[in-house]
DNA sequence: AATTACCATTTTGTTAACAATCTTTGTCAA
DNA sequence: TTGACAAAGATTGTTAACAAAATGGTAATT
């Protein structure tokens, strides 16, 4: 019964808390651990958390909830697989709420704030050193999370880590390049212009990096459709 | 057992349906008729909507999930009552969010967009003349939501319904005056900035509009705390 | 060989009973 | 009167059994 789920959610270690489990998948999503489409099967999850049937069915409510997870009736709960509008639905959103971010912070930002982002910025650079691509992709998304809690506003982040984790199912599904992982120093650029009080410049360089990574999508045509056998094997494409 | 959050909820029609609940509970707080703390009891739930246990669960969890209720272990769900910091951060949010709204509607915003801004005034107007206060309370806060929806953009749009929802509770709890219910010409002017293409003007107006409805919240002190009886009945106040 | 019908198995959805916890009420003693 | 304590009742949390639906495979049919 150990299926392909449940071997990549076995990483984590087991604990019976509540929310443990939402923060366990809604994790392996952002890291992209977790594919869309994969098949969150009841039975695999309760075996991988250790808890009864109830405890995992709240958490993919929670996360359906939060378009990771795609619950079908009857069919049982799958990562989520944004459609292309979705996709641009959500880095539109960003754009509008990651500019007023970034541009408010310009305007004054707290020390903790900025040396939390400068060290954020370390912790970057030395995953890329180790070429640690698991960790470069968390603290990619991380990053923009991390502006979002300058603000000390839980709900402004809440929405924000929402937004972000969201747009790591859609690079997972639409990602042509690898720019997505590869924030070079535009991370560091924004930062810059928001330690310098610079609104514009933060507003720009945020967009231009969001705009950046959306435009290494592939959002015209088909999304890294699953292998549809049917047609492949037949030979008739 | 008709206790008293059934008879507020008696006004709905029973219907079975998935996301009915949900929805009955979430306008019924929209329109500050479930006023914050009232007890919403699983038996009284099951009853008023004819479901059984499980849906009444799933939907209370998906409430508490948007900060609307509040699911105290072993205790129950409670209509949330936010504390003045949730509601700082709330509207510290909705300003960042609802300016950059307009201010982008305001650079370019569909015929029918702008048309269905102009009926929702009417219907504020309609609603004003005769009065009815429950329908302005309904409409004033669906006027930002009725902005997000320009956008065509369901990710968006669901963020600001959950923010100007969690207004309505704070507004509850905090209205000092009836600023708040009391939109007078400022959702028009929000309306004429976005149709004369000024985005400056759309922003101004916005944040304008959402600070005079803050400012009407007492957010320093006491939140309308619930009649402590103890303190009335002895006469020592 | 392809298609359809059918049955067995698996998985999800629902219900109901049970356990645990909290609240209320009543009692008793200080 | 006040407080602690305990029993009763009510409410929530959990589990397990059951029902319904989908899945997969087999065989019959065209």
């Amino acid at each position: 019964m150990t299926n392909d789920a449940q071997q990549k959610l076995n990483t984590m270690q087991t604990d019976p808390d509540e929310q443990m489990i939402v923060d366990r998948i809604y994790s392996a999503v952002m890291e992209q651990k977790l594919a869309p489409r994969t098949k969150l099967s009841e039975a695999a999850l309760c075996e991988t958390f250790g808890v009864g049937r109830m405890r995992v069915r709240r958490a993919l409510l929670l996360l359906d909830s939060q378009g990771i997870v795609d619950l079908r009736s009857n069919r049982g709960a799958y990562v989520a697989c944004p459609s292309a509008d979705e996709a641009r639905e959500v880095f539109a959103a960003r754009l509008m709420i990651e500019t007023g971010i970034v541009r408010e912070l310009a305007r004054g930002v707290s020390d903790t704030g900025l040396s939390a982002l400068r060290r954020h910025i370390e912790q970057e650079d030395i995953a890329r050193t180790k070429d640690d691509r698991t960790e470069m992709i968390r603290l990619s998304g991380a990053f923009h999370v991390e502006l979002a809690r300058c603000h000390d506003n839980t709900v402004l982040t809440r929405v924000v880590r929402e937004l972000v984790t969201r747009s790591s199912l859609i690079v997972a599904l639409f990602g042509a390049n690898r720019s997505s992982t590869c924030p070079d120093d535009e991370h560091a650029s924004i930062i810059e212009a928001i330690a310098d009080g610079d609104p514009q410049a933060a507003e720009d360089s945020i967009r231009h990096h969001i705009l950046h990574v959306q435009n290494g999508l592939d959002l015209e045509q088909s999304q890294k459709a699953e292998p549809d056998l049917a047609k492949i094997l037949t030979g008739r494409m």
